[in-house]
DNA sequence: TGTCAATTGTCAGTGCCTGCCATAATCTCG
DNA sequence: CGAGATTATGGCAGGCACTGACAATTGACA
């Protein structure tokens, strides 16, 4: 689980047996998102999602906690990239620009990881389905906050304050992806939502940050 | 439900149904957050909280959705005064002044609204089972996302900016409320939690939203 | 190949939640 | 006050999510 330097470490086959859980477990996620795809969330059972992956309803909920996580499963995929984004800015950049500079970069990398488990555009239309079931939404943003501690962590160890007595990391991330949600909300209510329109949002909405907390508005329009 | 500038409203009854309503609806959430502060959320069934009411199991669920609901039945009242804190800002303090005063000014009009339903001892020890429990975080999360919307609307209405077209409100609010998240659960970490502590982590880390977007912080330690 | 450990399937059971219908309580109006 | 309309409640059957226990199967390893 943990992110290594080096490249060679991809191949180092971990033995049938692993292998062979891992296929499995991509198997129920695709097979999952299909069928949430095409009739709903609540309207498709675990038992469903088990026998399209021909595995018992059972073995499902050993790898799966619930329902809930195997529709959030490529979440993981993502905040694994985005940490990595994070952790690749140069350590003299400043905590804003780096986190600002990482949500642009990851954009770009999370496509073929994501690609690796199903096609992109189911992952997209599973995005939008849990930003509309409020069951998943919560899920997810229970997630999310799990997310930030490890972002908030990050930005301690590069600049080198303690986060247990320093709030200014916890305070700076939890800025920051306040306004990543907000961007991605507003960026999912319009029906037409392209991605390049995700990433000028919250470009712009990063670069109200500073301007929205100072002052009236009144005086600048 | 609309909030009314004048102060005689309080008291028009609205007929013994709808009191009688109110009363089994206050005695429902009294009884479960009771159960659950004495033998944990799991650990109590929802016809449990129906028998301690004296109501049917079906009856609980015409007046919460889910078990969930209960447990979060008191955010509501929260919400209320919290919002009613925003509007009550001279109109010409800055956004976010009149947000973090309006903070400030919550702590102190919550305690009565919380006591006409529980001991609001209680109800600080359903806060901490919320934030402990996994699924009562999500969808505490969820809740908190609709009420930003709110405070938005407000932030808009108040600056006379467009909330559809100017994305500063939500900014703002996803700022503020992810510096509030971050305090309350730090604090909530804290085994000795007191309410001042947190008042004072609250007014530590919003007047930290400033310096900590700007620059490096090695600079100036 | 044989033994051990891990994975899986089956089954039974609990708890959350819903639709349906009958009953009882409240409201309305003559 | 009383009959009819409206609304809240209770009881029941059933679906679905999820779990513990045990047996059967499969891969790992000597």
């Amino acid at each position: 689980m943990q992110a290594i330097d080096g490249v060679a470490e991809r191949e180092a086959l971990p033995g049938l047996r692993e292998r062979k859980k891992q296929r499995t477990r991509n198997t129920l996620t695709r097979c999952a998102l299909e069928l949430f795809a095409r009739q709903g969330y609540d309207g498709t059972t675990v038992d469903e999602i088990a026998e399209a992956a021909d595995v018992s309803q059972r073995t499902f909920f050993r790898y799966f906690a619930n329902k809930e996580e195997v529709a959030l499963a490529l979440q993981e995929v993502e905040e694994a990239v985005a940490l990595a984004a994070l952790q690749a800015r140069p350590p003299e950049e400043p905590p804003l620009a780096a986190m600002c500079n990482a949500a642009m970069a990851t954009w770009d990398a999370m496509g073929p990881a994501i690609e690796a488990v199903v096609p992109l555009e189911l992952h997209l239309h599973t995005q939008r389905m849990i930003e509309s079931t409020p069951q998943l939404l919560a899920a997810r943003l229970r997630r999310l906050g799990h997310f930030e501690d490890r972002l908030a962590a990050e930005i301690a160890r590069r600049e080198g304050v303690d986060l247990a007595t320093d709030p200014r990391p916890r305070v700076l991330v939890a800025a920051c992806s306040g306004v990543l949600r907000a961007a991605s909300r507003v960026w999912g209510e319009r029906a037409d939502g392209d991605l390049d329109d995700l990433l000028r949002l919250v470009t712009d909405y990063l670069g109200l940050l500073g301007p929205a907390l100072t002052g009236s508005w009144r005086n600048r329009t």
